[in-house]
DNA sequence: TATAGAGATTCCAGTTACTGGAGAGTCAAG
DNA sequence: CTTGACTCTCCAGTAACTGGAATCTCTATA
């Protein structure tokens, strides 16, 4: 038996007793303003998600309407997560392929995760030189009414 | 008397019949590929900039080329450092048109430098709590052939 | 049952600051 | 006169969405 879940209160309840009842031949579906929800995901981003092939829906319904099961859900969440890291798009494809193949070596993943926390820390640096250098400037510059300003002398200097 | 660079034969006529601006003596025009190279940015970029309006060239020769005057290297040259401190072009615009004005008032260069300021601040800290968590995540990972991974498990989780 | 309103669909455009490329014209040197 | 280096304009693509228009579809209520 399939169930389509579009109500709002219905898809409370299925959704509560979701750990309850995941008997064999039952499948609960969730049109994708549900599934947004589920996932703290904008409606928008969810069908971009679909469009790129991140996340693609269980099925459609006959009115063409994208139908998530909870195994879609829990990607929308996961990826939500990993795009929190900045974890580009493609390198959240491969994450979620990583989650999704049990045969992965938690190598593989680590080795993403470092990779990105270099990136992290170099971009760190760069913002921290930045920063340090602006500040200089701000400080210098007395921020009255005159046009004197050491921040527009170092621009037009260096 | 009026010195050309660059293969301008007419823009001598151009930026005569434009009015003077320089006291009607000397005038230097680079082509686009020159005032690149003095300003180090990219000629595609350089043609940007001219594109958006942020630093129009003075001139045009007979053939259609962009025609650059010092004033003009001056000006991409500023915006080359604005940029480098991450100004979005908008607000480039915005500080070349104070670099320009002589009525301005530092106040109002200082006010742009400490906005930008608390933006690089802001970013460093989510930063920072993103390469904390990722750090702990990837420390906790053993990195090794087996498939459990805490970051995966994180991602599913959160 | 008619209908209003919420929610779904696709498709297109815009965001930022460029960057790459096609096809064509221009210039200086040999 | 040809060659090669430059330059021109226009179009498309980048990343990851986001907004909006025009058009269904579903459901609750009068």
């Amino acid at each position: 038996m399939v169930k389509i879940v579009a109500n709002a209160h219905q898809a409370a309840l299925e959704a509560a007793s979701e750990g309850a009842r995941k008997a064999a031949s039952e499948r609960t579906f969730f049109n994708i303003g549900k599934a947004a929800k589920a996932s703290e995901l904008p409606v928008k981003t969810v069908r971009y998600y679909a469009d790129v092939g991140l996340v693609e829906p269980a099925a459609r319904s006959k009115a063409g309407y994208r139908l998530y099961d909870e195994i879609d859900i829990e990607r929308l969440r996961f990826i939500k997560s990993a795009r929190s890291f900045d974890f580009s798009v493609d390198d959240c494809r491969e994450l979620l392929g990583f989650y999704q193949n049990d045969q992965r070596s938690s190598r593989d993943v680590k080795q993403m995760a470092l990779k990105r926390l270099t990136e992290i820390d170099q971009k760190m640096r760069e913002l921290e030189k930045l920063r340090q250098e602006l500040a200089r400037l701000a400080h210098a510059c007395p921020g009255d009414e005159h046009p004197g300003c050491p921040i527009l002398g170092s621009f037009a200097r260096s």
